[in-house]
DNA sequence: AACAAGGATCGCT
DNA sequence: AGCGATCCTTGTT
């Protein structure tokens, strides 16, 4: 299963040609509303890769990143230095072109190894928002619609998980760039690069194990929760923290406005709602629901309203 | 119109 | 029983 070169990948960024009027979930269940104004997918890319979540990283927390992706066009990408190679598992191996002496190319590659374990800790987070599997090869066709949804929802693109109905996680993985260009013209790149990125974390996670991981203790503890209790339901709060706890992938939906006390906004009421939904299988969850659901912890002393009480402002009762 | 609060009911585990 | 989804009414921004 030879990935393709990420290099070979020349996903284009447009945005979505019509508004945001969508029309159903696979089952047909209920018309899905996306929030009007519609936000342009970012203009600049990184040669040959889709990494929707770095085009965030780049411009809101990290400049330097910013910098790369305005590096001449020979840098190889990162989705090069995560290709599956059995192998020869490890580091990129790719230097690059000697174009400004050592100290680039050293930071070049400490950049690489840093974006290729953010690569991997947000297929891990996405994983445990999603509940499927990090292996797309495992995927049944549910938690392929799952992966499209989420994916279409988050980064705002225009639907193309219908095109990919009764389609197990093995069938995906064995479809070519031009099955996923048949199956939307438009957007299929872009899909392919992006499931050529969760496949290539794959691998690399089967190659090597990755560390112990360096985040906080919340987030320590909460992947223990996950990793011992895989089936165990997500409680809504946890969902939100889990949002919370990843800035430059969810900012735009939720983040927080005094991490130490633990007060959050909710960005994007819609979109959060809908991730829920996609999360819980429940195509018909809107904000309205959502936030009875948050109510409902009122009582039980989890999430409560700050002290000045703003729409869309919550505040969690013990901040981590 | 969107958000907020909370009662009532239902289904699932 | 606990939890969340759903539907509802009433009030606020």
């Amino acid at each position: 299963m030879g990935s393709p070169g990420g290099a070979a990948h020349s996903p284009r960024y447009m945005s979505p040609p019509h508004g945001g009027a969508r029309t159903a979930w696979p089952d047909g269940a209920e018309d899905i509303k996306l929030p009007r104004g519609l936000l342009p997918l970012p203009d600049r890319s990184w040669t040959g890769v889709y990494l929707p979540y770095y085009d965030r990283l780049a411009v809101e927390e990290n400049p330097w990143i910013m910098r790369m992706t305005e590096a001449p066009a020979h840098v190889p990408p990162p989705c090069r230095a995560l290709e599956p190679s059995p192998a020869k598992p490890g580091p990129p191996q790719e230097p690059p072109e000697a174009t400004g002496g050592q100290v680039e190319e050293c930071c070049l590659e400490q950049v690489q190894t840093m974006v290729v374990g953010e690569v991997l800790k947000d297929v891990d987070t996405a994983c445990k928002l999603l509940n499927i599997a990090p292996d797309p090869q495992d995927w049944s066709c549910v938690h392929v619609q799952k992966w499209l949804l989420w994916t279409e929802h988050l980064y705002r693109l225009p639907q193309v998980s219908a095109m990919f109905q009764q389609v197990s996680g093995r069938d995906l993985c064995s479809m070519s760039e031009s099955d996923f260009r048949q199956r939307s013209s438009q957007f299929g790149d872009m899909m392919y690069a992006h499931l050529d990125i969760w496949r290539s974390a794959a691998a690399m996670k089967e190659c090597c194990p990755p560390p112990e991981d360096s985040g906080s203790a919340a987030e320590d503890l909460w992947s223990d929760v996950i990793r011992n209790y895989p089936n165990q339901p997500i409680h809504l709060w946890q969902f939100l923290r889990e949002l919370l706890l990843k800035p430059h992938n969810y900012s735009r939906c939720i983040r927080w406005l005094n991490k130490e006390k633990g007060i959050f906004k909710i960005e994007d009421s819609a979109l959060v709602a809908r991730l829920w939904g996609i999360r819980k299988n429940r195509p018909a969850m809107n904000y309205d629901k959502l936030s009875r659901s948050i109510r409902q912890y009122y009582k039980k002393g989890i999430i409560r309203k700050p002290d000045v009480s703003r729409r869309l402002v919550y505040q969690f009762v013990n901040p981590v």
